[in-house]
DNA sequence: AAGAGTTTGTGAACGCGAGAACAAAATCGT
DNA sequence: ACGATTTTGTTCTCGCGTTCACAAACTCTT
């Protein structure tokens, strides 16, 4: 049997002070920032990595690697103190500043996102929403009002927008992904349900609300078959 | 014939699913479909795996390997029908049922999703809004009235409701969320910023709209960081 | 002050998923 | 009919992420 340790040599490993954070971890810390606002909001002033997981609804030793990789802000023996970690979390993620998006396709969706108070919460400023229709141009949406797309480079240059939300018809999100990408957006959060292509320096998130629903059918389609009949009936031939 | 069972021992945790399909793979199921019915409108009859990757967006070896797991549904230097291998993926997730939603809490965010054509184009019919504020309460939405939560157990047996969505603030979320399954649902799509517990036979699947730009802005903002100043400056103490 | 009790941080084992590479199976051309 | 070509299905290897388990570090009690 081969140990697969033995590949040592390179240098992947954070050798050199590497600030890289898993993927997995990332994603990760803003749910540890909601409960440790949470428990800030309690009146909790120390936490263990127990409480803490609990809260995130993860395993704590996952928790404690996670925030392992930011740095010591333990004390053994004790636990965490809920609002320097907190601090410490929100500094790593970057929302200690605050960050200006623009939303393009105000449709329903993107009416509830220009609503959506848990953006502003977190310091993301909705700087303007875009919309190609003539016919909505000039609409307000709480306390905007919808512009052209047209003034996307414009828009995006004065409000310094790293990140662009798209919730337009599948049909229109490659182009105005283009158009965020040309006009500087290097960040985008897409919610139409469409493959986007983009420069290798530009971030992509996708968001599908039918593909979520998808999964959880096929889940309950097989605990449903589990209940008629225990056998796999053999679906070889057809 | 390839006996898929290669489970060698060790502690499976369910040992009875023998078609189980890894989860990364059943998460880009959605996504082929989706390629295979663009294909399928462009009336093109057969598709390569190259070209199935490429409108899906992933590595072909990864799509060859993942259709591997349904059956063998493609054909040796030919490549697959897309119609056939479209229904067989459809099937495999459940879609060829129609499956009855209902929509907790229909506020911003809950009336888009009650408006979102996604859903019923691939066979998920909402089948009740329900809202917990009586002045909410007999709305129309779209085709629809918004019902009372305490109508909720007469809906879930009537329609024989699998999925419930939930599109309420945080504080409600865990409430409803056993209501839900207090009434029978068995897979739950979360939209709330909260953390739900549920009993093992139930699935949870969470959309979290401010974690998505908050993964995004972590890495926004250490593409900044790389154009400054290539040292980190050492943030140790405070 | 020293031992008992907690809780963190991390090394090591393990399982899963991604991608490269290749053998098997089908079509096509002569 | 048969070799060349195409493309699938699968094997193999590697790296990442999760989890266990434990030494290190801190507090508390006597």
């Amino acid at each position: 049997m081969t140990s697969a340790r033995k590949s040592k040599g390179g240098r992947s490993r954070d050798a050199r002070g590497d600030r890289g954070i898993p993927e997995a971890t990332v994603a990760r810390l803003p749910v540890y920032l909601r409960a440790l606002t949470s428990l800030s909001d309690s009146e909790v002033s120390t936490a263990s990595s127990e409480d803490l997981a609990t809260a995130a609804g993860v395993n704590s030793a996952k928790l404690r690697k996670d925030l392992s990789y930011l740095g010591t802000y333990g004390t053994r023996g004790v636990g965490y103190d809920v609002n320097y970690l907190r601090y410490q979390i929100a500094r790593e993620i970057g929302l200690t500043q605050d960050w200006s998006v623009v939303i393009v396709g105000i449709g329903n969706l993107g009416h509830a996102l220009a609503n959506y108070s848990g953006f502003a919460s977190r310091g993301f400023q909705v700087a303007a929403l875009l919309d190609s229709d003539p016919a909505r141009v000039g609409d307000r949406v709480g306390d905007l009002q919808i512009s052209s797309l047209d003034d996307l480079d414009s828009i995006v240059r004065d409000h310094t927008v790293a990140i662009g939300v798209i919730a337009t018809p599948a049909g229109a999100a490659q182009e105005v992904c283009d158009r965020l990408v040309a006009a500087g957006v290097s960040s985008i959060l897409n919610f139409a349900p469409a493959v986007l292509a983009v420069p290798g320096h530009v971030d992509v998130r996708k968001v599908d609300l039918s593909i979520e629903l998808q999964i959880l059918a096929y889940h309950e389609q097989r605990k449903a078959q589990g209940l008629i009949g225990l056998g796999e009936l053999e679906a070889g031939a057809v």
